[in-house]
DNA sequence: CTCCCGTTAA
DNA sequence: TTAACCGGAG
C-alpha cells in the first residue's frame, strides 16, 4: 500500500509507517506458536510472553501432542512468566484439544483449509479461552486471512483520533477499519503491528503526544 | 463488573 | 509502590 492515502485509516497506516517502518510481525516460528502466543499474550506484555514460551521450547513442549500430554498443572508452570498462569493454561490445552479435533494436531497451519474466514472465526470462539480479539489474531498472523485484529491500543488510538465513536463494539471498529484499508493480509498484519507499536511509545494511557508522529491528525493532541 | 497474575517501567 | 501489559470468562 504505497499509494495515495485516501481514507482517514489509510493516512494513519502510511504515517505510521513512514515513521516506524516495517514490522514484520508476527514475531514467531510456526503457526502453532502464533496461537499459543496469542493466547498467552492477553493482556500481557509480550516480553513476558516470550520468556513462557522460550520455556514451552526449552521443555520441548511447544506442540498440541506435548501440551495436550502433560498435566495441566506442569504446563502452568512452564508458561508461568506470562501471568494467569493457571487460565491459560487451561485455555491452551482448550486450544490443542480443538486443533486436534480439527484433526490438524500434527500441523496447525493447516487450519481451515478450504474454510472461509467467517466460518472458521465462528469455530475458533467456541474455544474456551479464544475471544474476538485473539481469534482474529490466529486468523491474520497463523493463517494469513485478511481480517482487521482490534485490540486496546487500537481502541485506544481510534477514539483519540475521533476516528471512532465512544462506545464502539469490536465488530464496530473492525469494519470502519474494513472499510477503510485494503482487505489484504500482509496491510492488515501490518496496520496493527504498527498501532501496537505507537500504542506502547506514544498513544499510551498517559499520552506522550509531543513527538507522537500523528500528532498533527490527533485533535487529542492537538486541539 | 470482578477475577485472573508475573513482570517491569515509571 | 503503582500502573500497565498485543483479553476473556463467569
Amino acid at each position: 500500500m504505497a499509494d495515495r492515502p485516501i481514507t482517514p485509516w489509510a493516512m494513519v497506516y502510511e504515517r505510521l509507517h513512514a515513521h516506524f517502518g516495517a514490522q514484520d510481525w508476527w514475531p514467531a516460528q510456526s503457526p502453532f506458536e502464533v496461537m499459543v502466543g496469542a493466547i498467552l499474550t492477553q493482556n500481557t506484555a509480550w516480553r513476558n510472553v516470550e520468556r513462557a514460551i522460550g520455556a514451552l521450547r526449552a521443555a520441548d513442549a511447544l506442540s498440541v501432542f506435548a501440551i495436550l500430554g502433560m498435566a495441566e498443572a506442569d504446563l502452568a508452570q512452564l508458561i508461568r512468566p506470562a501471568g494467569y498462569f493457571r487460565v491459560k493454561a487451561k485455555r491452551l490445552r482448550a486450544l490443542c484439544a480443538f486443533l486436534a479435533a480439527q484433526g490438524v494436531a500434527a500441523d496447525p497451519g493447516q487450519l481451515g483449509r478450504g474454510q472461509d474466514p467467517a466460518a472458521l472465526r465462528q469455530n475458533l470462539l467456541v474455544v474456551h479461552g479464544v475471544g474476538e480479539e485473539t481469534a482474529d489474531a490466529i486468523l491474520l498472523y497463523a493463517l494469513d486471512a485478511a481480517v482487521p485484529v482490534v485490540d486496546a491500543y487500537t481502541r485506544r488510538i481510534g477514539e483519540r483520533l475521533a476516528l471512532l465513536p465512544e462506545k464502539a463494539s469490536y465488530r464496530e471498529i473492525q469494519s470502519a477499519i474494513a472499510a477503510e484499508i485494503p482487505a489484504e493480509a500482509a496491510v492488515l498484519n501490518e496496520l496493527h503491528a504498527l498501532l501496537v507499536q505507537l500504542g506502547k511509545e506514544y498513544c499510551r494511557p498517559r499520552p506522550r503526544c509531543e513527538l507522537c508522529p500523528l500528532r498533527s491528525l490527533c485533535p487529542y493532541a492537538y486541539p
